[in-house]
DNA sequence: CCGCTTTACGGGTAACGTAACCATG
DNA sequence: CATGGTTACGTTACCCGTAAAGCGG
């Protein structure tokens, strides 16, 4: 019942991609015994169980592959908490979109024409050229894509989650 | 350069809404001084400032203001991943919604709606009435509020976040 | 001088690596 | 029989609590 630790997630996310111990755990720098207790210490506190494994082959079950789409979502968020917080803390934050996941892209150049309407917001250098580079990724990218507009007054604008 | 942990997140967390070590740490069950280094050490990781403090007042910066509403968007996520990881386990899987942070709650019943037209969903009972039950909630929620309708066909329809 | 945060230090838990075991195809 | 996941065990590293020190109002 208690709740779940990085560390778990990255572990799982590796196996559930490589659909392998051996290889996860040498992607992960690691050597297999810990994790293999790891995912069965995580399937034990979940109560779940997240892989029909034979000595031949490993599979998600239902739950793992909820889980897998989960971990990344949450995994992201984590990565984005702390790449936001460098962020807001560097010396000039910057205008900073995030699109994710199908969100259609197309809208953003009139949100931004929009914005650059505010009295506030003085038009940024290569501004439509920047944001035309801006497209939408999906979920199962591994790393966050970011783009930076040069708008040194706000911190960001919004970041969609879509999961 | 390090990832972030749960344990840091929700450390800073208590910290940030308490706005005062000792508090926090009583909420969290511990000690201060664990507290005060957890602290310190996850502003070395970030290289950033989350806290102004004197010995009469403690502040957040605004990369501190940043972190907090970015860490309870992360922390929500990996609590969600947990739950629908344990529902998706569970003998009888039913259809989950989960509505946050001002999305309007009004759309959800045509959308079941056009959902129920599917020829593979069946009209589970009390549907309406269920769903009527649904209301948003604010993003500033300490827990997620899942409400569940019966209909047994699918895990989960969407799950939104705004942030 | 009082309250609160931080540093110092010792103990316990948990994660890891090596080695041996076992099951599957 | 070979490949690969699991169990056993000793070690290391991290986190926590207690005690003492630093510092601002």
């Amino acid at each position: 019942m208690n709740d779940l630790e990085v560390r778990q997630l990255r572990y799982f996310v590796a196996v559930a991609e490589e659909l392998h111990f051996g290889r996860a755990a040498e992607r992960l720098g690691m050597a297999q015994p810990p994790l293999s207790r790891t995912i069965r210490d995580l399937e034990r506190q979940l109560g779940v169980t997240l892989f029909e494994r034979t000595t031949r082959q490993v599979k998600l079950t239902g739950a793992g592959e909820v889980l897998l789409r989960d971990a990344r979502t949450a995994l992201e968020a984590v990565t984005a908490a702390a790449h936001r917080a460098r962020h807001a803390g560097s010396a000039s934050p910057r205008l900073r979109i995030a699109l994710k996941a199908d969100i259609d892209g197309g809208l953003l150049p009139q949100i931004l024409d929009a914005y650059g309407t505010d009295p506030a917001a003085l038009p940024p250098p290569n501004w439509s050229s920047e944001v035309s580079a801006i497209s939408p990724r999906h979920c199962a990218t591994a790393s966050p894509m970011w783009r930076s507009c040069s708008a040194p007054w706000m911190t960001e604008v919004w970041t969609v989650n879509r999961c």
